[in-house]
DNA sequence: TCTGGGGTCCTAGGACCC
DNA sequence: TCTGGGGTCCTAGGACCC
Protein backbone atom coordinates (compact mmCIF):
# COMPACT_ATOMS: atom_id res chain seq x y z
CA UNK A 1 0.00 0.00 0.00
CA UNK A 2 0.95 3.53 -1.00
CA UNK A 3 -0.46 6.95 -0.63
CA UNK A 4 -0.57 9.29 -3.19
CA UNK A 5 -0.77 13.40 -3.17
CA UNK A 6 -1.42 14.87 -6.46
CA UNK A 7 -1.33 18.62 -6.10
CA UNK A 8 -2.08 20.61 -9.11
CA UNK A 9 0.27 23.04 -10.31
CA UNK A 10 -0.28 26.81 -9.77
CA UNK A 11 -3.86 25.71 -9.82
CA UNK A 12 -5.63 28.76 -10.25
CA UNK A 13 -3.37 30.28 -12.90
CA UNK A 14 -3.24 27.49 -14.71
CA UNK A 15 -7.00 27.25 -15.42
CA UNK A 16 -6.97 30.84 -16.62
CA UNK A 17 -4.50 30.09 -18.81
CA UNK A 18 -6.53 27.38 -20.87
CA UNK A 19 -8.76 30.52 -21.48
CA UNK A 20 -5.95 32.79 -22.41
CA UNK A 21 -3.05 30.47 -23.72
CA UNK A 22 -1.29 33.70 -25.06
CA UNK A 23 -0.60 35.08 -21.64
CA UNK A 24 1.91 31.48 -21.21
CA UNK A 25 4.89 32.32 -20.16
CA UNK A 26 3.97 35.87 -18.54
CA UNK A 27 4.11 36.67 -15.01
CA UNK A 28 0.37 36.17 -14.30
CA UNK A 29 -1.65 36.96 -11.13
CA UNK A 30 -4.94 36.44 -9.59
CA UNK A 31 -6.58 37.93 -7.00
CA UNK A 32 -9.55 40.18 -5.94
CA UNK A 33 -11.52 42.15 -8.90
CA UNK A 34 -8.22 42.30 -10.89
CA UNK A 35 -7.36 45.72 -10.14
CA UNK A 36 -4.13 45.96 -7.85
CA UNK A 37 -4.88 49.39 -6.18
CA UNK A 38 -7.82 47.80 -3.95
CA UNK A 39 -8.10 45.79 -1.09
CA UNK A 40 -7.09 42.37 -1.65
CA UNK A 41 -4.03 39.89 -1.85
CA UNK A 42 -3.00 37.65 -4.80
CA UNK A 43 -4.88 34.21 -4.89
CA UNK A 44 -2.69 32.58 -7.50
CA UNK A 45 0.71 33.51 -8.90
CA UNK A 46 2.37 31.95 -12.26
CA UNK A 47 6.18 30.64 -12.07
CA UNK A 48 7.40 33.76 -13.71
CA UNK A 49 5.48 36.29 -11.08
CA UNK A 50 6.73 34.55 -8.13
CA UNK A 51 10.33 35.25 -8.94
CA UNK A 52 9.33 38.65 -8.33
CA UNK A 53 8.90 37.44 -5.11
CA UNK A 54 5.29 37.83 -5.32
CA UNK A 55 3.28 34.68 -3.62
CA UNK A 56 -0.11 33.93 -2.89
CA UNK A 57 -1.30 35.50 0.26
CA UNK A 58 1.07 38.81 -0.93
CA UNK A 59 -1.33 42.07 -1.00
CA UNK A 60 -2.29 43.12 -4.28
CA UNK A 61 -0.91 46.65 -3.93
CA UNK A 62 2.67 44.96 -2.53
CA UNK A 63 2.68 42.62 -5.63
CA UNK A 64 2.14 45.47 -8.22
CA UNK A 65 4.98 47.21 -6.45
CA UNK A 66 7.01 44.35 -7.05
CA UNK A 67 5.80 43.08 -10.40
CA UNK A 68 4.53 46.12 -12.03
CA UNK A 69 4.43 43.88 -15.45
CA UNK A 70 2.44 41.12 -14.34
CA UNK A 71 -0.77 40.76 -15.92
CA UNK A 72 -3.31 40.76 -12.82
CA UNK A 73 -6.64 38.84 -13.43
CA UNK A 74 -10.08 38.86 -11.17
CA UNK A 75 -10.79 35.56 -9.25
CA UNK A 76 -13.79 33.85 -11.35
CA UNK A 77 -14.67 30.79 -8.40
CA UNK A 78 -17.22 29.28 -10.77
CA UNK A 79 -14.73 28.29 -13.19
CA UNK A 80 -11.69 27.04 -10.60
CA UNK A 81 -15.07 24.82 -9.13
CA UNK A 82 -15.29 23.43 -12.66
CA UNK A 83 -12.13 22.59 -13.67
CA UNK A 84 -12.00 21.15 -10.19
CA UNK A 85 -14.60 18.50 -10.43
CA UNK A 86 -13.02 17.70 -13.57
CA UNK A 87 -9.61 16.95 -11.95
CA UNK A 88 -11.55 14.76 -9.51
CA UNK A 89 -13.75 13.20 -11.68
CA UNK A 90 -10.54 12.28 -13.55
CA UNK A 91 -8.73 10.98 -10.32
CA UNK A 92 -12.02 9.14 -9.79
CA UNK A 93 -10.88 6.44 -12.51
CA UNK A 94 -7.55 5.64 -11.25
CA UNK A 95 -8.11 2.48 -9.07
CA UNK A 96 -7.60 3.16 -5.52
CA UNK A 97 -9.43 5.11 -2.81
CA UNK A 98 -9.78 8.80 -3.51
CA UNK A 99 -9.81 11.55 -0.70
CA UNK A 100 -10.27 14.65 -1.63
CA UNK A 101 -8.68 17.31 0.15
CA UNK A 102 -8.87 20.55 -1.55
CA UNK A 103 -10.10 22.21 -5.03
CA UNK A 104 -6.34 21.06 -6.03
CA UNK A 105 -5.19 18.27 -4.26
CA UNK A 106 -6.55 14.87 -3.08
CA UNK A 107 -4.54 11.74 -1.82
CA UNK A 108 -4.83 8.20 -3.42
CA UNK A 109 -4.44 5.27 -1.83
CA UNK A 110 -3.17 2.62 -4.33
CA UNK A 111 -2.11 -1.00 -3.95
CA UNK A 112 0.42 -1.41 -6.50
CA UNK A 113 4.15 -2.75 -7.11
CA UNK A 114 5.60 0.18 -8.90
CA UNK A 115 3.87 3.47 -7.62
CA UNK A 116 5.88 5.56 -9.56
CA UNK A 117 4.84 4.56 -13.06
CA UNK A 118 0.85 4.31 -11.57
CA UNK A 119 2.09 8.54 -10.45
CA UNK A 120 3.06 8.67 -14.26
CA UNK A 121 0.01 7.54 -15.49
CA UNK A 122 -1.96 9.53 -13.05
CA UNK A 123 -0.34 12.76 -14.42
CA UNK A 124 -1.08 11.35 -17.62
CA UNK A 125 -4.96 11.46 -17.04
CA UNK A 126 -5.30 14.72 -15.81
CA UNK A 127 -3.64 15.96 -18.28
CA UNK A 128 -5.58 13.89 -20.97
CA UNK A 129 -8.72 14.99 -19.15
CA UNK A 130 -8.34 18.46 -18.01
CA UNK A 131 -5.40 20.19 -20.08
CA UNK A 132 -3.55 20.77 -16.29
CA UNK A 133 -0.34 19.86 -15.08
CA UNK A 134 0.12 18.39 -11.34
CA UNK A 135 2.90 16.75 -9.43
CA UNK A 136 2.48 13.73 -6.95
CA UNK A 137 4.04 13.20 -4.20
CA UNK A 138 4.34 9.05 -2.88
CA UNK A 139 4.48 7.80 0.43
CA UNK A 140 4.11 5.40 2.93
CA UNK A 141 2.29 7.45 4.89
CA UNK A 142 0.23 10.86 4.24
CA UNK A 143 2.53 13.29 5.79
CA UNK A 144 5.27 11.57 3.17
CA UNK A 145 3.37 11.99 0.41
CA UNK A 146 2.29 15.43 0.90
CA UNK A 147 5.86 16.70 1.64
CA UNK A 148 7.06 14.89 -1.41
CA UNK A 149 4.45 16.57 -3.85
CA UNK A 150 5.79 19.76 -2.80
CA UNK A 151 9.42 18.95 -3.54
CA UNK A 152 7.81 17.53 -7.07
CA UNK A 153 6.72 20.64 -8.35
CA UNK A 154 6.22 21.73 -11.27
CA UNK A 155 4.88 18.06 -13.03
CA UNK A 156 7.20 15.85 -11.60
CA UNK A 157 7.34 12.48 -9.09
CA UNK A 158 8.70 12.59 -6.00
CA UNK A 159 8.80 9.25 -3.04
CA UNK A 160 9.74 10.23 0.42
CA UNK A 161 10.13 6.73 2.64
CA UNK A 162 10.93 6.29 6.27
CA UNK A 163 14.76 5.22 5.06
CA UNK A 164 14.74 8.95 3.21
CA UNK A 165 12.80 11.57 5.26
CA UNK A 166 15.02 12.27 7.64
CA UNK A 167 17.70 13.21 5.14
CA UNK A 168 14.88 15.06 3.05
CA UNK A 169 13.47 16.92 5.76
CA UNK A 170 16.09 17.33 9.03
CA UNK A 171 17.89 20.39 8.31
CA UNK A 172 14.65 22.25 7.02
CA UNK A 173 13.04 24.85 9.18
CA UNK A 174 10.17 23.62 11.44
CA UNK A 175 7.23 25.26 9.55
CA UNK A 176 8.40 22.72 6.19
CA UNK A 177 5.89 20.23 7.88
CA UNK A 178 2.35 20.28 7.44
CA UNK A 179 0.75 21.94 10.42
CA UNK A 180 3.07 24.09 11.71
CA UNK A 181 2.17 27.37 10.83
CA UNK A 182 3.86 30.67 12.12
CA UNK A 183 2.93 30.88 15.08
CA UNK A 184 4.17 27.10 16.32
CA UNK A 185 7.37 28.19 14.31
CA UNK A 186 7.69 31.11 16.51
CA UNK A 187 7.12 29.36 20.05
CA UNK A 188 9.32 26.64 18.61
CA UNK A 189 11.78 29.28 18.20
CA UNK A 190 11.83 30.51 21.84
CA UNK A 191 12.45 27.15 23.25
CA UNK A 192 15.55 26.82 21.16
CA UNK A 193 14.16 24.83 18.25
CA UNK A 194 14.23 25.37 14.33
CA UNK A 195 14.45 22.73 12.65
CA UNK A 196 13.02 19.50 12.07
CA UNK A 197 15.67 17.44 13.01
CA UNK A 198 16.19 19.42 16.05
CA UNK A 199 12.01 19.02 17.30
CA UNK A 200 12.47 15.19 16.15
CA UNK A 201 15.42 15.22 18.84
CA UNK A 202 13.41 16.95 21.34
CA UNK A 203 12.81 15.62 25.11
CA UNK A 204 8.92 14.30 24.54
CA UNK A 205 8.03 15.72 28.11
CA UNK A 206 9.50 19.33 27.23
CA UNK A 207 6.95 19.26 24.51
CA UNK A 208 4.45 18.56 26.41
CA UNK A 209 4.83 21.06 28.84
CA UNK A 210 5.24 23.39 26.07
CA UNK A 211 2.33 22.58 24.21
CA UNK A 212 0.00 20.31 26.04
CA UNK A 213 -0.18 16.33 26.32
CA UNK A 214 -1.61 16.18 22.95
CA UNK A 215 -0.13 18.54 20.57
CA UNK A 216 3.22 18.16 22.01
CA UNK A 217 3.76 14.85 21.00
CA UNK A 218 1.89 15.45 18.00
CA UNK A 219 4.91 17.83 16.98
CA UNK A 220 7.53 15.29 17.53
CA UNK A 221 5.76 12.51 15.49
CA UNK A 222 5.14 15.08 12.76
CA UNK A 223 9.12 15.82 13.23
CA UNK A 224 9.72 12.02 13.29
CA UNK A 225 7.82 11.98 9.80
CA UNK A 226 5.17 9.78 11.31
CA UNK A 227 1.48 9.92 9.40
CA UNK A 228 -1.66 8.83 8.90
CA UNK A 229 -2.16 6.17 6.48
CA UNK A 230 -5.62 5.98 6.27
CA UNK A 231 -7.18 7.38 2.90
CA UNK A 232 -11.45 7.45 3.22
CA UNK A 233 -12.85 7.25 0.56
CA UNK A 234 -16.49 8.48 2.21
CA UNK A 235 -17.73 11.07 0.69
CA UNK A 236 -16.97 14.52 2.79
CA UNK A 237 -20.35 17.17 3.42
CA UNK A 238 -19.00 20.54 4.02
CA UNK A 239 -19.78 21.48 7.96
CA UNK A 240 -20.64 24.85 7.09
CA UNK A 241 -20.75 27.43 4.74
CA UNK A 242 -19.61 31.19 4.60
CA UNK A 243 -19.07 34.52 2.61
CA UNK A 244 -17.64 37.78 3.50
CA UNK A 245 -16.54 40.46 2.45
CA UNK A 246 -13.84 43.25 2.97
CA UNK A 247 -14.80 46.75 2.50
CA UNK A 248 -12.70 49.46 0.36
CA UNK A 249 -13.20 51.99 3.16
CA UNK A 250 -13.94 50.86 6.44
CA UNK A 251 -17.50 51.29 7.30
CA UNK A 252 -18.10 53.28 9.96
CA UNK A 253 -22.27 53.83 10.02
CA UNK A 254 -24.03 51.59 12.39
CA UNK A 255 -26.94 51.31 10.02
CA UNK A 256 -24.90 50.66 7.20
CA UNK A 257 -23.31 47.61 8.87
CA UNK A 258 -26.43 46.47 9.98
CA UNK A 259 -27.29 46.70 6.20
CA UNK A 260 -24.84 44.83 5.84
CA UNK A 261 -24.49 41.79 7.69
CA UNK A 262 -27.83 41.56 6.52
CA UNK A 263 -27.08 41.45 2.96
CA UNK A 264 -24.34 39.05 3.75
CA UNK A 265 -27.22 36.87 5.45
CA UNK A 266 -29.21 36.57 3.09
CA UNK A 267 -26.36 35.60 0.19
CA UNK A 268 -25.59 33.22 2.79
CA UNK A 269 -28.39 31.37 3.50
CA UNK A 270 -28.93 31.63 -0.57
CA UNK A 271 -26.17 29.51 -0.97
CA UNK A 272 -26.13 27.63 1.85
CA UNK A 273 -29.87 26.29 1.23
CA UNK A 274 -29.08 23.95 -2.18
CA UNK A 275 -27.39 21.55 0.57
CA UNK A 276 -30.93 20.58 1.84
CA UNK A 277 -29.42 20.32 5.66
CA UNK A 278 -30.94 22.36 7.96
CA UNK A 279 -28.28 25.28 9.71
CA UNK A 280 -27.73 24.90 13.21
CA UNK A 281 -25.84 28.18 14.06
CA UNK A 282 -25.13 31.74 12.75
CA UNK A 283 -21.47 33.15 13.06
CA UNK A 284 -21.27 36.32 12.39
CA UNK A 285 -17.16 37.83 11.53
CA UNK A 286 -16.07 41.72 11.81
CA UNK A 287 -12.50 42.33 11.16
CA UNK A 288 -12.21 46.01 12.56
CA UNK A 289 -9.94 48.49 12.10
CA UNK A 290 -6.65 48.39 11.59
CA UNK A 291 -7.32 44.10 12.06
CA UNK A 292 -8.60 42.73 14.84
CA UNK A 293 -11.06 40.11 14.11
CA UNK A 294 -13.61 38.85 16.38
CA UNK A 295 -16.63 36.22 16.32
CA UNK A 296 -19.80 35.62 17.72
CA UNK A 297 -22.16 32.71 17.09
CA UNK A 298 -25.76 32.18 18.14
CA UNK A 299 -27.58 28.64 17.68
CA UNK A 300 -30.34 27.89 15.71
CA UNK A 301 -32.58 26.00 18.27
CA UNK A 302 -33.94 24.41 16.36
CA UNK A 303 -32.13 24.20 13.56
CA UNK A 304 -33.78 25.98 10.63
CA UNK A 305 -33.37 26.82 6.89
CA UNK A 306 -35.90 30.17 7.53
CA UNK A 307 -34.07 32.65 5.66
CA UNK A 308 -35.80 35.47 7.75
CA UNK A 309 -34.92 33.66 10.60
CA UNK A 310 -31.26 33.59 9.73
CA UNK A 311 -31.14 36.77 8.86
CA UNK A 312 -32.68 37.84 12.42
CA UNK A 313 -30.34 35.93 13.84
CA UNK A 314 -27.45 37.38 12.10
CA UNK A 315 -28.58 40.91 13.38
CA UNK A 316 -28.85 39.52 16.87
CA UNK A 317 -25.20 38.13 17.01
CA UNK A 318 -24.32 41.06 15.17
CA UNK A 319 -25.22 43.24 17.61
CA UNK A 320 -24.09 40.86 20.89
CA UNK A 321 -20.42 41.38 18.92
CA UNK A 322 -20.85 44.97 19.97
CA UNK A 323 -19.34 46.35 16.64
CA UNK A 324 -18.65 49.98 17.55
CA UNK A 325 -15.60 50.49 15.99
CA UNK A 326 -15.06 51.38 11.64
CA UNK A 327 -15.27 47.68 10.29
CA UNK A 328 -13.02 46.42 7.78
CA UNK A 329 -14.57 43.07 6.72
CA UNK A 330 -17.78 41.32 8.03
CA UNK A 331 -18.30 37.44 7.14
CA UNK A 332 -21.43 35.64 8.19
CA UNK A 333 -21.19 31.83 8.23
CA UNK A 334 -23.86 29.22 8.65
CA UNK A 335 -23.02 25.58 10.05
CA UNK A 336 -25.28 22.94 9.23
CA UNK A 337 -27.02 20.63 11.61
CA UNK A 338 -25.52 17.18 12.07
CA UNK A 339 -28.90 15.62 11.40
CA UNK A 340 -30.92 16.18 7.70
CA UNK A 341 -33.78 17.57 9.16
CA UNK A 342 -37.09 15.08 8.32
CA UNK A 343 -39.90 17.78 9.25
CA UNK A 344 -39.36 20.16 6.68
C1' DT B 1 4.42 42.19 3.25
C1' DC B 2 -0.80 47.23 6.04
C1' DT B 3 -2.64 41.93 5.37
C1' DG B 4 -8.79 38.03 0.71
C1' DG B 5 -11.98 34.40 0.80
C1' DG B 6 -13.31 29.92 2.08
C1' DG B 7 -12.71 26.31 5.02
C1' DT B 8 -11.36 22.65 9.18
C1' DC B 9 -10.16 21.05 13.76
C1' DC B 10 -8.87 21.52 18.67
C1' DT B 11 -9.11 23.38 23.35
C1' DA B 12 -10.69 25.73 27.29
C1' DG B 13 -14.11 27.53 30.12
C1' DG B 14 -18.92 28.53 31.57
C1' DA B 15 -23.63 26.86 32.36
C1' DC B 16 -26.28 23.38 33.81
C1' DC B 17 -27.49 18.83 35.53
C1' DC B 18 -27.19 14.86 38.72
C1' DT C 1 -24.07 26.26 54.22
C1' DC C 2 -17.96 27.97 52.04
C1' DT C 3 -19.30 23.30 49.40
C1' DG C 4 -17.00 17.05 45.51
C1' DG C 5 -16.94 14.89 41.04
C1' DG C 6 -18.46 13.93 36.69
C1' DG C 7 -20.96 14.52 32.28
C1' DT C 8 -22.75 17.28 28.46
C1' DC C 9 -23.71 21.17 25.70
C1' DC C 10 -22.35 25.49 24.01
C1' DT C 11 -19.36 29.24 22.55
C1' DA C 12 -14.93 31.94 21.93
C1' DG C 13 -10.75 31.81 20.21
C1' DG C 14 -6.46 29.86 18.40
C1' DA C 15 -4.12 27.74 14.70
C1' DC C 16 -3.69 25.91 10.36
C1' DC C 17 -4.60 24.91 5.36
C1' DC C 18 -5.35 26.10 0.25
Amino acid sequence: MFVLHVDLDQFIVAVELLRRPELRGRPVLVGGTGDPTRRGVVAGASYEARRYGVHSGTPLRTALARCPDALFLPLDMAEYRKASESVMAALAEVSGTLEVVGWDEAFLGVDTECPEDLAHEVQRLVQERTGLSCSVGIGDNKLHAKVASRFAKPGGVRQITDETWMATMGPRPVDALWGVGPRTARSLATAGISTVEELASTDESKLVQAFGSRRGPWLRDLALGRGSTGVSGAPRSAVSHSVQETYQQDLTDPDEKERQVLRLAERVTAEASADGRPFARVTVTARFAPFDTHDHAVGLRPPTRDHDLVAETALRAWRELNGNRPVRMLAVRLTYSRQRDEHL
